[in-house]
DNA sequence: TATACTGTTATATAATTATATAACACTAGA
DNA sequence: TCTAGTGTTATATAATTATATAACAGTATA
């Protein structure tokens, strides 16, 4: 799901936009082939500069997620999906954190934590 | 554990420093009353200029995390910790994560997406 | 009191990130 | 061919982040 950039959240822009774009082809959502929206549109989504936009394209072109096709759009170049059940193991844990009322921010601070530590 | 900050994350090197050391409290590893390490060793610790750690420093005093008593140290405030079931779950997922091969980025990825979509 | 630790304040410089704005070039369809 | 949509390139400006470096101020202890 493509959605505004967060601006408060330290992480440059063009970061965060290179992120949910992956996520959004590691989840299976935009598969090999698919159109992204065009960068003018992009750019009301995430609610940034033009030039954010094109840096975080840069940089998934770079990294062979996407290719672009001038005066036509930008297309997924490959699938790099995830297997399901890595998805389910990860949505099951948000479940129980969810039920446990505890915050993003501090999730991901322990999640981290804990991978880096174990 | 406090250690080397990451220079190619993208994510500026105070804002890691800050979440290294609430995760640390957020662990129970930094309890209320316990001393930091000196700002010169913080310093080499995270391997960054003293302005940085500074920077930092001010963010989680501001935060109510710690508190500074010039010429002898900076202490922990307040005890955060989180409950161990927290924790508990979250050691379960990431074993399970490790299990199956699947890298440290990939993961935060479809974590962040998997918690923003449901 | 002298010293060796603490934290604090300050200045200058550079690289990165983000914005605003404009113009240009290619493609598809009316 | 014209037009409206694509991507592309460029310039200028500002804010943020990080570095290097220096000097100052408080605390504890030999």
């Amino acid at each position: 799901m493509l959605r505004k950039v967060d601006k408060h959240s330290g992480v440059p822009a063009y970061l965060q936009i290179v992120n949910m774009i992956k996520s959004e082809i590691l989840l299976g959502n935009l598969q090999k082939g698919s159109q992204l929206s065009s960068i003018r549109e992009l750019q009301q989504i995430f609610d940034v500069n033009i030039n954010t936009v094109l840096k975080a394209l840069e940089k998934l072109k770079s990294e062979g997620y996407i290719e672009a096709e001038q005066g036509v759009g930008y297309f997924i170049k490959k699938d790099f999906d995830v297997d399901k059940k890595i998805i389910e193991i990860i949505k099951t844990c948000v479940a129980k954190l969810k039920d446990n009322s505890i915050d993003y921010y501090t999730a991901i601070l322990i999640f981290e934590e804990v991978w880096k530590n174990e």
